[in-house]
DNA sequence: GTGCACCCTGTCCTAAGGTCAAGGTCAACA
DNA sequence: TGTTGACCTTGACCTTAGGACAGGGTGCAC
């Protein structure tokens, strides 16, 4: 018998795979040790107590593309760089915290992470005997709101809001929700885009435009993109939308071009 | 020009990489919106829903893997899966944090992860003046030993601090000591070995044999390892070693062959 | 017509091993 | 003496969530 372990006894002893051992030796943290007439590893005292020591710094969480420099490192060096891998660790786990955290809020409260305010004017026009329809279109609005256009997301809720509380402007709406069915050629369709650009030009209760000469063209293209929203899965509203826009804009009312 | 956004901006508004885009669409979690005349993907605002519910869950800590599953699955299921991966993430975060406590005492007590107990030995071994090279050699086989075979790590420590409290028996320590220096055919080596193996027989103060029959061998080899540990840098305490393990055999001692 | 910024696809790379394949070796058992 | 099963060898490919790079096409401004 040859004197030394095979790799599958230093392995177990050391407490790792076979496979963990083999890989320790590709990345040079320990050297291979000798063979015997097989070509089998033979594993000596010295060879396990090196596997021991890159084991009980593996398992403290150092990347094993350190632990080489460190065994040749002086105590001031070797303290050193274990205070720096413990800060990226601190790192990650505070990182995985805050993920957590999200995602607990994700799995009891919304599924879209939308503010309390946000879901509570969702629930408003579910109340108001706006569809599940509009409503869950609304939400994708509010969505993709929060995410292009943080900076303006809470003019626009309270422009929700405010239309909320007008039970004029909340008839409009409804009949707006209702032309998602329309045909595009539908004549309501005229009729209903005046009655809602007089009522916002007398309310004046508009989208605040995008601010900020530099970025405005880019602000405009977000806003667009929030504003014509599931257009393209209702022609109607994308006509009633472009007929609003044109009355508005014909007053004098400064509206980017999408 | 052709309406939708280009994919890196898309991206941009999203606060993603193109890359991450492009991953996603490889993996089926978003679909491939339509091209332009160039070949360039042509975003719509569905397109950037989909992308913005996409990076919440990953970033929330949702394997992508499991993000396609999760938005055709009820409410039930989307917040029995977020549980889920809650758990996992929790466990992740425990595992890094127990890792880091290692790493602590790795940084800032002593490179071994030996306990105060052991450390305390090596300390008075300096103090009695064995050689540093000694003391680490002990160091080495403590380590050893800690890792190897745990359950008689404390009695290992033991005969150590009993061996401390004994002056004569640290006197024929120390010879040894001295005896790594010593050619192996050096006839102190047999005088040492025979006033050595009366001394440990008198005093029984011998290593408990590893017990239970089914690993005894096994057993045995991890205790050979760590009593044979460094021999092959010094022949003359291999010899020390075989006679006295010789002589104690010869008077009935049970000593496993390595 | 040239430069620059952007887009396309495809390939390789990451950390720390796990898994599989194809074949050689060892000890025990019939 | 042959065979079986456990163990060893190397090599190649797989995992996460993208990053880096190569080689080439496109759009726009000067």
């Amino acid at each position: 018998m040859a004197d030394g372990l095979t790799i599958g006894q230093a392995a177990a002893f050391v407490g790792v795979t076979i496979k963990t051992v083999r890989h320790y030796h590709r990345l040079g943290l320990v050297a291979e040790p000798e063979r015997d007439g097989s070509g089998y590893r033979r594993y000596r005292s010295a060879d396990l107590l090196r596997l021991v020591q890159v084991r009980t710094l593996a398992e403290a969480g150092v990347p094993l593309a350190e632990i080489g420099d460190l065994f040749d490192s002086d105590p001031e060096e070797f303290a050193a760089s274990l205070d720096d891998v413990e800060r990226r660790l601190t790192e990650r786990i505070e990182d995985l915290i805050a993920r957590r955290d999200t995602l607990h809020r994700l799995a009891h409260g919304d599924r879209t992470l939308l503010p309390d305010r946000a879901r509570a004017v969702l629930d408003r026009l579910a109340e108001r005997g706006f569809s599940p329809d509009y409503v869950a279109a609304q939400r994708e609005a509010l969505v993709l709101a929060q995410a292009l256009v943080p900076e303006i997301f809470d003019s626009f809720l309270t422009r929700l809001e405010n239309s909320l509380d007008d039970p004029e402007l909340v008839e409009l709406t409804k009949r707006g929700a209702d032309a998602m069915s329309w045909d595009p050629d539908d004549p309501r369709i005229e009729e209903l885009a005046s009655a809602l650009a007089d009522k916002l030009l007398a309310d004046r209760a508009l989208p605040a435009p995008p601010t900020g000469s530099q970025s405005r063209a880019d602000a405009a293209a977000r806003y667009g993109l929030i504003d014509h929203h599931r257009e393209d899965q209702a022609p109607a509203i994308a006509r009633l939308n472009a007929l609003v826009e044109a009355k508005l804009r014909a007053a004098g009312i400064d509206i980017p071009r999408q």
